[in-house]
DNA sequence: GGCTATTAGTTGCTTTTGTAACTATCAACA
DNA sequence: TGTTGATAGTTACAAAAGCAACTAATAGCC
């Protein structure tokens, strides 16, 4: 009855995925909360706009794969801090189009660093390869793994 | 001013690790939730004990890195649904031994299958050897790479 | 123009999580 | 014994996330 060989947790992925996003999240957190008070969806949008340019909440919501109440709440909580502005499109009224102020600008930068050198240390112990084949595994398990990678 | 390669959203490891334990945790939810209505946690004390034997809602932690107060309420929910059943020590009447009733024994086997079968999905484009260092990686981020792997 | 359907974004309510304080039990040691 | 400190587990309160209803603006079509 017992199946070949017993199953084991460090073998099932999404406890594994978990577990890692988990922890390296958690670490990563230290530093934009402890500078800046941002919770993770906030430092998400900012990341957003600083890197790929000025976008509406709906943008980064199909971006980033957020639910669009969580994307509200991160744009008003950055806005109250003056890291980013809003400003409606005058073609149509409904969008917002969401900019960094200097300040969200200097973070965005700030915080660009940090993440560049922690994820430096995450893949310390790995070669460029492995890393290639981690990526294109976490890529494919996100269905992220489109051809026409996102520019 | 621009730094060497700009850094892709893509690259970097707790932003990709998230979405991976994301899609993939909701995706294997739908088997757990629709069948038999448990949580996350829910679903990991009940593998715990299924695959490790009885022990505590301490050792479930230990094990697990989950917070306690999680724990403790996932216990008591499949306490409710008799997924398990507590029997307190005689010895020191402050633990608890947990242990699955037969129902949740055979939800426990249930599910376990269908866990190494959507486990398999995921892998269906990777060799061993790929997945043997994803598993690696994954560890390593974990923090759960220690040389004497739990039993 | 005016009716209907769609889209962008927000708000309120519920569920879940996180934090800290609490009870109960036991161990150590004067 | 009895006092202090630690441990197992629960509960109460606060923060965050998820869901659904809502407003405002626009597009399509008659």
């Amino acid at each position: 009855m017992s199946q070949a060989p017993p199953f084991q947790l460090q073998d099932f992925l999404p406890y594994l995925l978990n577990q890692a996003a988990e922890t390296s999240g958690q670490e990563f957190q230290s530093y934009y909360k402890a500078r800046y008070g941002m919770l993770r969806t906030e430092w998400r949008v900012l990341f957003h706009l600083g890197r790929y340019g000025d976008m509406t909440a709906t943008d980064i919501c199909s971006r980033a794969k957020v639910h669009k109440t969580k994307v509200s709440r991160a744009v008003s909580a950055l806005e109250a801090r003056r890291f980013l502005k809003r400003e409606t499109r005058s073609n149509d009224r409904r969008h917002e189009a969401l900019s960094l102020t200097p300040a969200g600008e200097a973070a965005f930068a700030d915080l660009t660093t940090e993440a560049q050198r922690y994820n430096a240390t995450l893949l310390s112990d790995f070669s460029d390869e492995e890393f290639a084949v981690v990526r294109r595994f976490l890529l494919h398990v996100a269905r992220l793994d489109c051809k026409d990678s996102q520019t």
